[in-house]
DNA sequence: ACAATACTGAAGTTATCGCTTAACTATTGT
DNA sequence: ACAATAGTTAAGCGATAACTTCAGTATTGT
């Protein structure tokens, strides 16, 4: 259920963003609240809720709200669906490469 | 040379959009002219060749022109730098959970 | 030489994006 | 109770994106 098209559209336009993915690097080392997202971007606490939003309908962020703060986290899983949709399709092209490779190594000395 | 932030942000930003994805999907089952790029997607020809522009300048693909044929090929290394930039992030929280999980079994049964 | 093919480039249009400000709600600390 | 904190929501705005059409340029096949 994670490769619909739709869903990995949202995750790519999601990581379109400098903003955004600097939102998940920070991610990546652990939860944070949104504020402390905001902290090292240069922009609004309301837009930092925008990308947010953004991040969260893509999959790639869930959050979870405890009193008034919300703490976010990275959703490892959507990470990897997007992941394997490039390294599926590099991994297309090199194997074909390698066929090419090998038959022209067989044509190579023949009749 | 490949993890200029710039290149990556090309790199996202064109996998952002659909048809891009799609142009990405047949390069990577071989190298395609133009027209045979733009045959399954419902718009102009000239449209595609601006996503193909796209694709270009982010270096995702590479072009060379022969006679009136430009022939269109898959650059892996960048693909590859996209799904490392995804992959990192995905293995440091990875790694993190780990460690949280080592730590709680260590303190479970302390005195 | 002429027509068809395979793009290329510019201009214009519409929609979406990434922001801002401002006004608001809900929680927490004193 | 009051103020400070943490976030939310809506409106608006300028810039960019994704097209379109149309007019052009090389190349190639007859």
């Amino acid at each position: 259920m994670l490769h619909d098209p739709a869903q990995l559209d949202l995750m790519f336009q999601a990581l379109a963003d400098p903003a955004r993915r600097q939102m998940v690097d920070r991610l990546s080392r652990g939860p944070a609240s949104v504020s402390q997202l905001a902290e090292p971007l240069a922009m609004s606490l309301s837009a930092v809720v925008q990308h947010l939003n953004v991040l969260e309908a893509s999959g790639l962020v869930r959050t979870e709200k405890l009193g008034r703060v919300r703490t976010c986290r990275i959703e490892p899983q959507a990470l990897r669906a997007a992941e394997h949709w490039i390294n599926e399709r590099r991994l297309a092209w090199e194997r074909r490469l390698d066929r090419l490779g090998d038959f022209l190594a067989e044509t190579k000395d023949e009749p």
